[in-house]
DNA sequence: CTTAAATATTGATATATTTGTATTTGATCA
DNA sequence: TGATCAAATACAAATATATCAATATTTAAG
């Protein structure tokens, strides 16, 4: 797969998922569900020090551009990656910052 | 290297890096620099179909957040690809785009 | 059914981003 | 030097995003 091939919906859709990851918050997140965990939102919020809403905002986000599923369970909704090979993307992104 | 190994600036560069690319117009510009290629503003501003000056922008930015680098060759200043690891996750991003 | 806990949504405000027009800077060439 | 082409910058308007506080919704427990 080359980039090239995209169309411009395509490249529409990767942008949007990119841009999704695109935030500390959201990278910090990620970083959380990096290794198959599963979080709820009050976790998450705990975890940043963010308001809860502004929690669930972000994973929404992060829900709505494809990068985590979440599944409810009694009364939390837990989230998590939903591709694996995100956890390839993000390492990989995690390389390009450090050289 | 793990994503949760990264500090909390790593964590704001690697952001800034992925934001720079997370925008429809310049996966463009890295769509036409993927393959080694060099390219000057005008060439861009031209295939793109942009305003010289937003053809200029972005490719600052792109520079700024070190995903470009640029030399100048006469009248023309060509851009290209800082690290080849890059294409690697131009192409990552592709996939996970389209699946 | 009522209450309480966990999420989600809404509204308001502040901030950031994108884009085009116009201008400026820089380099080349006659 | 003066004219010209290429690139960068300044500025402003429109749009998008982030954040918090408040409210609504959903679910489980009693």
């Amino acid at each position: 797969m080359e980039f090239s091939d995209l169309n411009p919906e395509e490249v529409e859709r990767a942008a949007n998922m990119i841009k999704a990851i695109s935030h500390p918050m959201r990278l910090a997140i990620l970083g959380y569900l990096g290794e198959g965990n599963q979080l709820s939102v009050t976790e998450i919020h705990n975890l940043l020090k963010i308001e809860q809403s502004t929690a669930s905002h972000h994973l929404g986000i992060l829900k709505d551009k494809g990068i985590l599923a979440s599944v409810r369970k009694g009364k939390n909704t837990l989230y998590y990656l939903k591709r694996k090979n995100l956890s390839t993307l993000v390492k990989c992104i995690s390389e390009c910052a450090c050289d």
